[in-house]
DNA sequence: TGCTTATTGTTCATGTTTGAACATAATGGT
DNA sequence: ACCATTATGTTCAAACATGAACAATAAGCA
């Protein structure tokens, strides 16, 4: 752990150059241009879903009730990396514009599980499809061997990142 | 814009197998392995910035006020892809933990200048520590030039999605 | 100068997310 | 069967972020 790292010019620095920076870490400003995408990414997907009458988040709970129906609010809440308080009251919503279903569990008397309606399954293919789109134009600036790459790093710095944590909030089983 | 793309098995398929599913796109996955990822660090980096008594959102003030000390309101706003009534709302909190100091510009009288008390300054030193802490440990899962590669398609992917678009809302001149 | 427009920071109402506390129900051990 | 433990979903207050409307100031231009 040392990030000692002359900076530059090595000679004859007048009155301390504002010492070892992190800006100078390359990982520090790989990282930041990171948090910079995910950001630029939520807001143009928001705009883009905006027609539809949803918001991003209702949106990943439609995606992930299509994809696995029947779902519970416990298992969507760790898929979204979310509060189970925050599906309770992210549901109504998708409920009062008829787009969810929820449906007690039989076998379980406190689960509900989760199902789209015929409205929620035209809403939902065609924000997936605003996605697709929207993502498709911003990964023009890569080779599919890139993005592929790109993907993969982004699981192993997960990884890497949960490893030794006290497990913040992910899933038991992640990585869909 | 054809996204037909024949999943896999092409004979006697029984049932529509549930269609051409955005989950079958490698793109889809490795999208959205960043933006986990970066859920993943934000909550990470929290919880180890708790102990300093400040927030993500705090951080970042305080790291952009030392990389540019007499910064306006408004231009850190557009640092941070930020409301300018976001850091408004967030600079007393600083100024209560006399982290930071804000002063009228003589030369503007609408504009304020922001800057780092003492206090702020080793605070500030302090969550700067963290964060590269943290960000090495999570880039042991890279080597050096996989960093750079990723930060290098993360500002490529960055300025695709921005051009064409009416600039959702990042900073005249951006990426620092 | 006098006018219009743009910029800076603030306020406020609104919507979102969170975590703690809770009620109900399942599970496991004895 | 009984009890403690765990899991699921809800409620609520508090923290947060947002965008529109605003007051004050600056800048451009006739």
């Amino acid at each position: 752990m040392n990030n000692k790292q002359a900076s530059v010019a090595g000679s004859a620095v007048a009155e301390a150059p504002r010492q070892d920076m992190p800006w100078d870490h390359p990982r520090f400003r790989n990282w930041i241009a990171v948090g910079r995408l995910h950001a630029h990414w939520e807001r143009a997907f928001a705009r883009e879903l905006k027609p539809l009458g949803i918001k991003c988040a209702h949106h990943d709970v439609l995606a992930n009730v299509r994809r696995d129906p029947g779902l519970t609010q416990q298992v969507l809440a760790r898929r979204m990396l979310v509060g189970r308080s925050n599906v309770t009251m992210l549901l109504p919503q998708l409920e009062r514009m008829s787009l969810i279903r929820r449906e007690d569990d039989p076998a379980d008397r406190r689960a509900k599980r989760l199902f789209l309606t015929p409205a929620g399954e035209s809403v939902t293919a065609a924000s997936l499809a605003v996605q697709l789109r929207l993502m498709g134009r911003m990964m023009e600036a890569l080779s599919l061997a890139e993005c592929d790459q790109m993907g993969e790093m982004a699981r192993r710095l997960t990884e890497t990142l949960a490893e030794g944590k006290p497990t913040p909030r992910p899933a038991p089983q992640a990585a869909p």
